[in-house]
DNA sequence: CTGCTTGCAAATGATTTGCAGGAAA
DNA sequence: TTTCCTGCAAATCATTTGCAAGCAG
């Protein structure tokens, strides 16, 4: 998405071209990738491009909402230009399958919290993680 | 609980103290320890245990069921004696608050799925991260 | 006895940091 | 220009591993 410019300026980063570049490969990837995925194809089209500027990129764009980082069991980040609330799905060996959206499911939670009224605290989100054995 | 020795007998598993100790500690502990926590509670029984000692320990508890291993946002592990499915508060900075119990929530989940029909795989569990603002 | 366990120290893997030069605004 | 950003190398943090000695079964 290339308003990402603008969103850049307002939150005011610079647009230089490891932002572009690193966000690019995030939003064309379905698949999570690690700061290290994401290095290997920045660095085709920025060879000189280094992983502490990966990292310190995907950290700017955390910090700033672009982007979201999810944990898989072995503990390596994952990143995911998709913001919006949404569930993980993952295998029985901890890595993350797939996305999975559902707004019905959110309202369905929320009614359920409030009728039980257990929270003290305020809810501010609910994720699931759907943890499916793998097929083969 | 004094079963563990019956337990990791019946794993084929030596009951050592060291063992005894980290589950112990685990399991008077509501706080979700660290591996290095877990290492500074047991050491003070047990002065001469070593920190690969606890993650080894720790592991093989994992392996075997007898304990739950929990990521926080930053990466870093976190263990649990409590190992029947449950739900994990965060606060919003991404550390575990509390633990959440809730049967009626899992019927809730499954049969809502199972009416959806959403998935080719099958649901072996269904856990809830409930991120709340904390109340300070 | 004998193999599973431990403790130590060194290795690893992921991520962070300090700093000097470089490029957006 | 001036501040923010990058690339490099070194540092840090959590966790793992190899190995010799120790202890439970």
């Amino acid at each position: 998405m290339n308003n990402l410019k603008e969103k850049l300026a307002s939150k005011g980063l610079k647009a230089t071209a490891q932002r572009l570049y690193v966000y690019e490969a995030l939003f064309n990837s379905r698949e999570h990738p690690t700061a290290e995925e994401v290095f290997r194809k920045v660095s085709k089209v920025l060879p000189s491009v280094s992983l502490s500027t990966i990292y310190n990129t995907l950290e700017t764009f955390v910090e700033h909402n672009l982007v979201n980082k999810v944990l898989s069991e072995s503990g390596t980040a994952r990143y995911d230009a998709f913001v919006e609330t949404h569930h993980h799905i993952y295998s029985e060996k901890g890595e993350i399958i797939a996305d999975y959206y559902d707004d019905g499911l959110a309202e369905l939670l929320l009614s359920y919290f409030s009728k039980k009224k257990i929270f003290d605290y305020e809810i501010k989100e609910v994720r699931l993680q759907i943890i499916c054995s793998t097929k083969e």
